[in-house]
RNA sequence: GGAUCGGUAGUUCAGUUGGUUAGAAUGCUGCCCUGUCACGGCAGAGGUCGCGGGUUCGAGUCCCGUCCGGUCCGCCA
């Protein structure tokens, strides 16, 4: 037997037992005649002691950091206890030990607070791994994964495997692709999603799915995006959208009391997609702070009633400085930053900087102090007079103390602009706590959008996504054929909402999902609406126009992104160190350093010819 | 495809206006130390300043190119 205990067990009960450990040198601290090592493994560290008085022929100097010991002792109160680690109270009086295998020393230390950078860990991830903070991140994983599992297994759902080696297809993410040995130049792709898989298997009558599966996109990568997740993927027939929203509300909740331990029973607010635009700027709205957006030239649309504080204005603008002259700018947006209108010369100098970054892309903004004692200092003074002003900070909800800034261009590009200054304001002002969970549903996506490149329609969930019941007419009764953006906006398919739904944790898009199409001509017409002929649509999609011939029930689901869940609940931006062996920014491992050539024999054998050299 | 920040000791970083022998911390090695747990003390080793080219009497420092890494935009149904 290797070892009698693990080293994070043995407690004040356990003094005078005789035991095995067996783990990896933490540290070691010589005194001369005493030495105390940390011996770690999985479970904790427990202190060994070789003392010279009574072992006299142990030599502990061989040992160096991440040796494999196997040490065997009797547990000892220590007479200096550590209240910091739960065995702090013994250590083991070592009376022999087995060198199991050597190391070199690694290249950063395995700490807590490691001194090596992302670079090094990565490339030692094996190492890195040991460390107690990636540990526990792996460990929350699993729980956030068993979590779910349990509640979907106790809501009847089956786990069932969906093939990885599958067929490309057009629409969506760039597919990651495997060519076939045995077909000669054809290709598998890897799955984007099991998207079709589940939906056959409703038609199959599994009446609820899921599955806890790798995804593939062959896409530029993020702090929050790798080329392989996970995905936690379910399905459900004989559903409405609302049976969805409380079954994965239900699921949410459950993690949150099984990995936080937090009671979760506040209402999950519901919020259209239209109306997020125009209040955060982004489909994925933070609402853990307010700071909403405020739009000064009210367009008709969302406003159509109100005027604009700021009045016709000419050539001669003010708000030049924010983006170009109002009356050539699209859309003018303002925020109220609270408690910042005490802002120095520097700080509104380094926002005009920050807005200016060709990321956010403005030309500049346009700032207005409202001071504490009512009054106001702006970047506008020779053109606003304090009533002019007074109603800018009414129309921006502004509170003495605040500082109200102003951006205006494109609508678009300005919407966008506002929402990640806000992100940005909420995060350098602490707003946006890592400790604190708020969940959004958004609804009501639109169905299409118009991809102004190919000139045609393009799914904005998925072109499985059934539009809403009373859209569907619509849809049936209209040729999607568009001849030139500038119909985009009148075309009747632009106005067509889907029955789709995000799930938002936190200004994060965790989970997606939509009531799917289930009668074969609301299908063939999404299809055709994407620019897919009869004939294509046969050859990309036959198998599922063919399926929804034979009985498919209605039906519906969503897919959680289980990486980004993880990383969010672990209070960490960045999806990597909830990963074992992630990816780095250009897609590539750099501990086992993939992806690689292959040799000219397996290149013959799939029939492929580089048309780069290797 | 684009923007931006970085690359100097094993590691994390500093390095001024271009000017003597490129520093600190940590890690590593040796010695001392019987109660540490970020142990402490003393001594020591450790550098192709990512790579290539250019400017200059002289380049870690300036210029051009390139490679690598981080972040972001585009992209991600």
């Amino acid at each position: 037997m290797f070892r009698t205990h693990t080293c994070g067990e043995l407690r004040l009960s356990d003094t005078n037992k005789e035991v095995t450990l067996a783990g990896w040198v933490q540290t070691v601290r010589k005194f001369g005649s005493i030495t105390f090592i940390d011996l770690r493994d999985r479970y904790g560290i427990t202190q060994l002691l070789f003392s010279e008085a009574l072992n006299g022929e142990l030599d502990a100097n061989p040992l160096g950091r991440e040796f494999v010991l196997q040490v065997t002792g009797s547990v000892n109160e220590r007479s200096n206890k550590n209240n910091n680690i739960p065995t702090g109270d013994i250590e083991i009086l070592v009376t022999n030990f087995n060198i199991l295998n050597k190391s070199a020393t690694p290249p950063f230390t395995i700490q807590d607070d490691t001194d090596g950078g992302d670079d090094i860990r990565m490339k030692y991830r094996f190492l890195d791994l040991r460390r107690n903070a990636v540990k526990k991140n792996l460990e929350l994983r699993y729980a956030v994964g068993r979590s779910a599992r349990n509640y979907l297994h106790e809501n009847n759902f089956l786990d069932i495997e969906t093939p990885f080696l599958i067929k490309s297809t057009p629409e969506g993410a760039r597919d990651f692709v495997v060519p076939s040995r045995m077909n000669a130049g054809q290709f598998y792709a890897l799955p984007q999603s099991p998207q079709t898989f589940k939906q056959l298997l409703m038609v199959s009558g599994y009446d609820r799915y899921y599955q806890i599966v790798k995804c593939f996109r062959d896409e530029d990568l993020r702090a929050d995006r790798q080329p392989e997740f996970t995905q936690i993927d379910c399905e459900m027939c004989f559903v409405e959208q609302e049976d969805i929203l409380q079954t994965f509300e239900g699921l949410i909740r459950r993690i949150f009391k099984d990995v936080k331990n937090i009671d979760y029973s506040e209402t999950i607010e519901r919020m259209t997609w239209e109306n997020a635009m125009w209040t955060y700027g982004n489909d994925k709205p933070d609402i853990r702070f307010d700071m909403k957006l405020a739009n000064l030239n009210f367009p008709q649309h969302a406003f159509p009633d109100k005027k604009s504080p700021l009045g016709p204005v000419g050539s001669e603008s003010p708000l030049r400085g924010a983006g170009g002259p109002l009356d050539e700018a699209e859309t003018v947006i303002a925020i109220a930053v609270p408690g910042c209108s005490d802002y120095s010369r520097k700080q509104t100098d380094e926002l005009t900087e920050w807005v200016k970054r060709p990321q956010v892309g403005m030309k500049g903004l346009v700032f207005i102090k409202c001071n504490a004692d009512g009054t106001y200092k702006s970047s506008v003074d020779k053109f606003y007079d304090a009533e002019k002003l007074n109603a800018i900070a009414t129309a921006a909800n502004a509170k003495p103390g605040d500082l109200i800034i102003i951006l205006a261009g494109a609508e678009e590009r300005t919407r966008k602009a506002v929402s990640d200054l806000r992100l940005y304001m909420g995060q350098s002002l602490g707003f946006r706590k890592t400790d604190e969970f708020k969940l959004l549903w958004v609804l009501d996506f639109p169905l299409f959008e118009y991809a102004e490149d190919d000139n045609r329609w393009v799914a904005r969930h998925h072109p499985f996504t059934s539009p809403k019941p009373s859209d569907i007419a619509t849809m049936i009764n209209n040729n999607p054929v568009i001849e030139n953006a500038t119909e985009y906006l009148k075309h009747p398919y632009a106005s067509i909402k889907a029955n789709a739904y995000d799930m938002v944790l936190n200004g994060n898009e965790i989970g997606g999902g939509s009531i799917r199409i289930y009668q074969r001509e609301l299908q063939e017409k999404m299809f055709a609406a994407l620019g897919m002929d009869a004939h294509e649509q046969q050859h990309k999609f036959g198998f599922l126009l063919g399926a929804f011939e034979y009985g498919a029930p209605p039906h519906g689901g969503i897919a959680f992104g289980f990486d980004r869940l993880c990383a969010i609940i672990g209070g960490s931006e960045s999806i990597r160190d909830f990963i074992a062996f992630p990816k780095n920014n250009s897609g590539r491992d750099v501990m086992i350093d993939a992806p690689g050539t292959i040799d000219d024999k397996q290149l013959n054998e799939l029939n492929i010819k580089l048309t780069t050299p290797k």
